[in-house]
Formats: C-alpha cells, sequence, structure tokens
DNA sequence: GTTAGCACTCGATTATGACGAGTGCTAATA
DNA sequence: TATTAGCACTCGTCATAATCGAGTGCTAAC
C-alpha cells in the first residue's frame, strides 16, 4: 500500500482538525471542511489504509480517527510548516533576553514564563552545566564571629555560594590572602589534583589550614553537585486547559511527573540519541512525539526542546511539554526564536570582551 | 438560644467526623457513632439550632450537615486539642533543619517538602526579610574583561549577586580597593545618605567612579528590591487529592492562585491584623479559616502560617494551605516543632557567636 | 476508481425509577 | 418539659433503558 499524496493530504486535515479541535475527525467533516474534491466513501477508504498503516487510530468502532504518535511524526518530519511570529511576539521574546541576560536566575525564570505566555504550554528551563566545569574566581568573604562565605563563581556566570563556620573568623585581609591563594591554586592545578590535597598541602599546617581545608571542600563540592542544578518551570497549570487531561487521574500523573526536579531534568536530557534534528535551519531542535520520551508518566505529552549557550562551553536547556496534540508549528518558531536571541546576545557580549 | 455542652460536643463531632470523611454528616450518624447517650432526634433538634446559629450549613435540604467557617473558628479556638508528633516526626523535623540551616535557600526547599510530606498540604515558605535591611558585606569580584559581579551579603546571611557592565575591568586589587570603599561606607552612613550619592561623592571623581557608582546602586537595588524575595511552595498537586478540588475548575482555581509570586507573598503576609494569636504557648501561629483570607480563590481553603527568624530582626515565613477541612490538629503541631526548631538553632547559633 | 446508499456500531445524552440517607413535624413518653 | 419514636417527605445518587447521531464498512451502481 503505497502512501499517495492524496492520503497525505487527508493525514494532515485530520492531524490540523485534531489540533484544533481535540474531537476524533470523520470522513464526512474532512470531505466538508477541507474541499479535496473527493466524498466521504473515497475519503473513509484512504482512512482506512490509513489506520491499517499505523498513522491514524480509531478509538472504538464507528468512532472518528484520531493521529497516532506515528501519523505526528510524519507531520512533524515532512509537512510542518512553521507559523510566523508576529512582531509582538518577537518583541516580546528579544525583550525578554535583554533585561535578563546578565542575570542567570531571572533569565530562566522569565524565559520559562514568556514561552509558557506565549504558547500556553508547559516550560523547563535547566541552568548552564559545563561539560567541564571551571571556577573562574572564589571569595571569601566575612560573615560573623563564627562563619565566613564562600562564594563561587563559575565560568558560565554562576554564583554560588556556602556558609563555613570557624571556630573565630579571621579578619578580612587574611580571608582575601585565603581568597588569593585558591584561586592561585585553582589556576595552577587540575580539580583531581586538589582532591587529594596535594595541590595545597603546604597551606594545611598555616594556621588557616583548616579553613583553608574547608574552602577547597566547598568549592569542589560545588562543581561536581550535580543536584545544585536549578531547574524553573512555568505554565504547568496549563495542563488542566486541555481536554486530554480532564481526567483528573491523568493530569495528576503528569502534575506529580513534572514536580520532580529528577524527572524535570531527566526530561531535558534523556533520550539525546534517540531524537533526530530538525531541518529547515532551526537550529538543534529536538523533538520526542508520545511513548518516544521514555517516561510512563508523559506517554500523551509531547516535548520540544533545545539547548542554549550561556558563556564558554556552557550549555543549558529549554522544553516545552504539551499533549502529543500540540500546535508543533507555533510552538517550535516561538522556542527557536528566545535560544537564538540568547546565543545571539551572549556571543555578542563574549565578542565584545575579547 | 444558648450554645450548651450539648451543641458543643455535637458540633465537635460533626467537625471531626467531616475532617475525616469530607461527606455531609446526619443526625444518625452522630448518633450511632458517638455515643453521647442521646437519640438522633433530640441530635436532629440540636443540630438544627447549631444551624440557625450559624456554626453548621446544610448543603440542600434533607443532607446532613457541614461545617461553616464560624464553626472551624469555634472549633479552632476552643475546641482543639493537638496531635503528639511520633518520635519519627519529630527527629525528620530536626534533621531538616539541622542539615539545611546554613544555607538559606536549601532551608527554605526542604522545609517546604519536609512539611507537605508529614502533612499532605500545600506548603509555602518565604525568605528571611529584615525589617529594616542590613548590608553585612558587598564584595567586588573579578569576572571577564568586561564585567564584574556584586556579591551582597545581607544581615540574614542571605546573599544575592548582580552583573556589572564595565568598560575595561580592573584588576582583582582594585577590586578589593572598591570593596573596601564600599564596606566602609556602608558602615558610616545610612542608605538615604547613599542614595544621594552625597555619602561616596568624593570617590566619584577617580579613575572608578563609574564602576564605584554602580556598585553602590546596585547595592541599594538589592537592599529595596521587595521583588527579590524568594518564594518555595511544595506539595501543591496533594490539592487534586481533596475531593473538594475533584471539581477540576475549582483545583485551577487555587492552583493559579498558588503559582502566582505575589499572591504567595500576600499568603504569608496578608491580613496580618484580621488574625489572632492562638493560646496554649503554640507561639504566634496564625489561622485563617475560609473567608477570613480575603482572597476569592482561596476561600474554599484554610491557612496556617507563622513566622521564623533566621538572623537578627529578619524573619520569613512558612504557610501550609489545605481545604478548610484541614487537619488543624495534627498539622499546627507540625508547624510549630519546625519553627521551633529553627528558631532554636538559629539562636544557639548567635549565642555561641557572641 | 469513485460514489451513493444503507445497515450497523457505539459513545453520549436524556429520561426514568428505585434507593437511601437525611430531614422536620407530631404525638407519645418519661 | 425535655426526649424520643414514628412517619411522610425531600433530594441527590445510581443504575437502567431509550434515543440520538456521528461515524463506519460494505455493496452495488456509475
Amino acid at each position: 500500500m503505497i502512501l499517495n499524496e492524496r492520503k497525505i493530504k487527508i493525514l494532515e486535515a485530520i492531524i490540523n482538525d485534531y489540533i484544533a479541535t481535540a474531537e476524533p475527525i470523520g470522513s464526512r467533516t474532512i470531505a466538508k471542511k477541507y474541499n479535496l474534491g473527493i466524498s466521504s466513501a473515497t475519503i473513509r477508504n484512504e482512512m482506512s489504509d490509513l489506520e491499517e498503516l499505523g498513522f491514524i487510530i480509531q478509538p472504538h468502532t464507528s468512532s472518528g480517527r484520531v493521529p497516532s504518535d506515528m501519523g505526528y511524526r510524519l507531520y512533524v518530519d515532512r509537512l510542518l510548516r512553521f507559523r510566523e511570529l508576529t512582531k509582538q511576539e518577537t518583541d516580546f521574546l528579544r525583550n525578554t533576553v535583554a533585561e535578563n541576560i546578565n542575570h542567570i536566575e531571572y533569565l530562566m525564570r522569565k524565559t520559562a514564563k514568556a514561552l509558557a505566555l506565549l504558547t500556553n504550554y508547559t516550560t523547563v528551563v535547566s541552568e548552564p552545566k559545563c561539560q567541564e566545569i571551571k571556577i573562574k574566581h572564589v571569595q571569601v568573604i566575612p560573615f560573623d564571629e563564627t562563619s565566613v562565605i564562600t562564594v563561587i563563581v563559575t565560568d558560565n556566570k554562576v554564583v554560588k555560594n556556602n556558609v563555613i563556620k570557624v571556630n573565630h573568623a579571621p579578619e578580612p585581609d587574611i580571608l582575601n590572602q585565603i581568597s588569593n591563594i585558591v584561586n592561585q591554586t585553582l589556576k595552577e592545578y587540575s580539580f583531581s589534583e586538589i582532591s587529594s590535597k596535594e595541590a595545597y598541602s603546604q597551606f594545611l599546617s598555616s594556621p588557616y589550614g583548616k579553613l583553608i581545608d574547608d574552602v577547597f571542600i566547598s568549592v569542589l563540592k560545588t562543581a561536581y553537585d550535580e543536584r545544585n542544578m536549578r531547574v524553573y518551570t512555568s505554565g504547568v497549570n496549563n495542563i488542566l486547559d486541555f481536554p486530554e487531561f480532564s481526567d483528573i487521574e491523568k493530569a495528576k500523573s503528569v502534575f506529580k511527573a513534572l514536580e520532580e526536579k529528577d524527572m524535570l531534568i531527566s526530561i531535558l536530557e534523556c533520550d539525546k540519541e534517540k531524537t533526530e534534528e530538525k531541518k529547515s535551519g532551526l537550529g538543534n531542535i529536538k523533538i520526542l512525539i508520545g511513548n518516544e520520551n521514555s517516561m510512563e508518566q508523559l506517554k500523551d505529552c509531547s516535548i520540544i526542546k533545545t539547548d542554549y549557550k550561556y558563556g564558554k562551553n556552557s550549555y543549558g536547556s529549554i522544553g516545552i511539554i504539551g499533549p502529543t496534540r500540540m500546535n508543533y508549528a507555533q510552538v517550535i518558531p516561538v522556542l527557536n526564536s528566545i535560544v537564538n536571541n540568547i546565543n545571539d546576545v551572549i556571543k555578542a557580549l563574549s565578542d565584545e570582551g575579547t
């Protein structure tokens, strides 16, 4: 059986209609709404073929058809024509990026919010992470009589901090000296040399040896602590607006999945090998349709995601989650637009800086 | 009509039963389950009185009764007997606090999570805020050729940071000097003197005047920026487990409210004047029942909240949100326990430090 | 190959009636 | 006089049946 032009036209009609209405579509509806120049009976025959080929599904005998994951996959790969963004939309996205580019936490939060607003789906944004994390600067600053704070700046402008308890907090001058020692050591030695304490053994016998050791430990902890990765979501409630989740149990299972930070991270990182690059100059946006993602709770959802660059060698991810019936033609350009914005601004900043 | 002992006994039975079952309670049920030594007919008469007095409500003719906000209020003020926490519970709460006390962000997040876990309601935790914010230390640290980072530590161990763009980033030594200038100025002058630039006008003409100005501006912004306040929630999904929110529209409206950060903040801060202190040594836990809070979307919810101390003059808030039918007898001791833990540990730390 | 026509399917909607938990009222009782 | 047994009545819930209609597959005619 061949997937001829006409079958594809019908499939396209079914998918477009289903994306818009969330109702199974019958042959008569197609014949009336989309004038393909053929009767409902012919369409009926073609639909029967499409079902046999696996592109559409009949929820029960004598109901209309609904696209299958495979149908959406064909649609996304071959039929999708992207919606042009309006000027308002592009401006809005550009401003969101421009206003927050210097503050990664805000950037993540506002990006998630902006995308949720424009798409009405759920968005997830993860913190940029280096393949190989680099510590840019460490500063030990005074806090009170029995504690100091280490501030750790990584390559990608991410700032983390830890409180360290001491018996008696040294003077600011001393703390500066300690900061210098730490920074110098970080420049000269690898993490493994530091974690074996070899790199700074000479300082351990000094009066502040214990503190210096604590600082290095806290630096290493930050450098390796994957769990520290922040993830922001927005528009989780939008799930409830889709009829496919009007069953409260289904909604609950999706919510539960989206509440788990680990789950969010794996949404953004999972199945890297399974996904294919989208053609047509859309960068490396990945699309996972329904069961293509391996999370049982999200089997009725599609995930559209991509990475953004933030600092040298440092990448974060942005994902948009909705029902498989999601509006791919709109979501992809929106995601593409904001990521290009981020990448462009970051590139401009780093060019400027050299 | 007098609210005699017997009426109160009946009211108590109704409320306890309703908290447990979420079903309207009839006179026969009470007569059978709680042997008060009177017949269902008598109970019926008393219930009729209780309804007239406004403590219970009949959803429709010939259905059982349900407590009103006023009924819960009486219950909470006069009838409530707190459940003792189990050893596991107290240990769990103590450990949660102990493990995270030095890192405010974790402390907030884990506290929210722990409370949601123990109570099965939704929890909200806000960042400690000074009535009068004090900057403990400012440190300008290098980032790259065209930017530096200001790290601002407030009185309450909250660390904020901002990126500042410069034409050409000064050497670390210079940045240290600038940090010293800023810290010194902050010690000697008030915020108003700083915001008028009067306090540091002498430095403006130096080669780094622009940068120094930017740093002060960023400090002031952080000091005043209410919006910077972080708020963490946990267990939002628990809402879906309550039959009162099985209507998806109701659930959605609560979700929408809990998604807004401003709304969360006003949940924790609203109606300070309206609430009353709870007696019986429970610190200053506040309870808002149903319409006692002024948020339309939360009119079917109760809010139990209190403040915790984190650093000198610095208070954050913790709130637990559930249906008005929530288990006050359990939630209040749990909340009380964790807040006492936080306060005790913080007190111990500050005593130790003097 | 296409289409009109028709019998058939099956979920959704509506109507109906039985059930039962609960009420209020009245009259008998302690 | 307060309490209670008894009874008719109310009304939401649940199960059953009836109807409707969108949609199908198949056949025969074009």
